[in-house]
DNA sequence: TGTACATCAGTGAACGCGCGTTCACTGATGTAC
DNA sequence: TGTACATCAGTGAACGCGCGTTCACTGATGTAC
């Protein structure tokens, strides 16, 4: 057993120069994206050698690890901290709060961004440490459902025929992360998510190039409408069809 | 001015050999990704000189270009020869047989998928020719919208709220692709196409891996709600919601 | 139809660069007694 | 507290490979008269 004190002198710096590197290849995928991303390079911003790297991460499939597990622990904190930050009753304002903590995040570190919800890097198979922190967000959002229904502030959604292996699906999963909520909601759930994201991409890779110009003011506003086919209505509001 | 024979016979072969290149390259596309995409590889799979190749795209982002270009026409070929299958009055069922073609062509060539709606391939500037073609499955899916209303079939969206810049970039985009829906149907449009890309890039790219199991009725329910949403009622349901 | 000339396709060597990973090594830090 | 030993961090050279692009060239195809 290592002395607490001697141990923190070495391993201080150790993890010091752990998130050196890290912080390193980040500014790296900026330049060049993920598949570019090079030991070499990073070694070389850092004034060491590039056998030295070795002696933090294995090879570059793990360090590619560490930044997308990085990067899904950042987005989760700081969509999770602005959520934390209004009052619990306003679910409405939880979800609008959460969302565009998503994309303010994504604006802000776009290649991160790129590296967990883009294409995949070819050739790399990411690992079960993922899949945890990858969860979050999602998970964020449901318990905003969680709660609303609680408050007795959600919807009841209509029910559309659905079909049986959607539904086995559907209650597979609600078992597990919201046994309260209907197949509905949970369907909505996983909708909601990806038009989240779908939103996000869009801007991001351009496909709304010279389609929209305010960005900000349109994800409001659509996400506002997620919201509302969630069932997250300020007092139960109809919905009326011509 | 050549005779029109004599162009042909080593124009012909130069139309040729571009299309041998494009098939290598999409080939090289499936094993290691845009980024990856390597002309030397090209011409060694093709056995010629990698020199040789600079006789027909003069580097390799125009090759990469050329690739993107025919992605965007190809599924939209894909889907618009489906589309135009099902009887004009039937627009739900256009509906869906366009978003489940969509898919299918994903599913049938992931990779070029991910070269068009993936995360863009790094210090690559996707240049103008490209706008026409990433057009036009947007376009048909509001051709399928106007054709709706035409035929009475396309509901009265409910107003939410719009706010003025939102507004202005939904009235520009309707002004130019649909002038006969209304701003409400134009910014449903624009949602649904980011959900049909979203949910496609989510199965894809691995976001629902354990999740949902069978994604093609998974996807059929959801893009069954995506068209009702948009309006697309059988006979104009009314929505309840409690 | 035949011939002189121009264009084009393809070659192979070369330039100058980058990469991930391994290995034997030196010197510093930490551990056990 | 002091010393012998083990662990660890970092070096620099090397292996073996890949890449995009240029260039002077040969030989074939097409054109103009």
């Amino acid at each position: 057993m290592p002395m607490s004190a001697s141990l923190t002198a070495r391993a201080r710096i150790r993890a010091e120069l752990t998130q050196e590197i890290k912080d390193a290849a980040r500014r790296q995928l900026v330049e060049s994206g993920a598949a570019a991303l090079s030991l070499r390079a990073i070694a070389r911003e850092m004034g060491m050698a590039s056998s030295a790297l070795y002696r933090y991460f294995p090879s570059r499939d793990d360090l590619l690890t560490a930044l997308i597990v990085d990067a899904y622990e950042a987005v989760a904190d700081a969509t999770a901290r602005a959520e934390a930050g209004v009052r619990r009753r306003d679910v409405i304002g939880r979800w609008m709060v959460t969302v565009r903590a998503v994309r303010e995040w994504a604006l802000a570190h776009p290649h991160e961004y790129a590296l967990i919800f883009g294409s995949p890097v070819p050739g790399y198979q990411a690992p079960r440490d993922t899949i945890d922190p990858a969860a979050r967000i999602p998970l964020l959002l449901v318990s905003i459902l969680r709660d609303a229904l609680k408050l007795k502030r959600l919807s009841t959604l209509e029910k559309r025929p659905m079909p049986r292996p959607v539904r086995s699906d559907l209650e597979a999963l609600g078992a597990q992360i919201a046994p309260d909520l209907s197949r509905q909601h949970i369907g909505r759930a996983v909708m909601a998510w990806s038009q989240l994201i779908g939103m996000i991409s869009f801007e991001l890779f351009g496909h709304l190039h010279n389609v929209i110009h305010d960005y900000a003011e349109h994800f409001d506003y659509q996400m506002r409408g997620v919201a509302e086919e969630l069932g997250l209505g300020e007092a139960t509001k109809a919905r009326v069809s011509a």
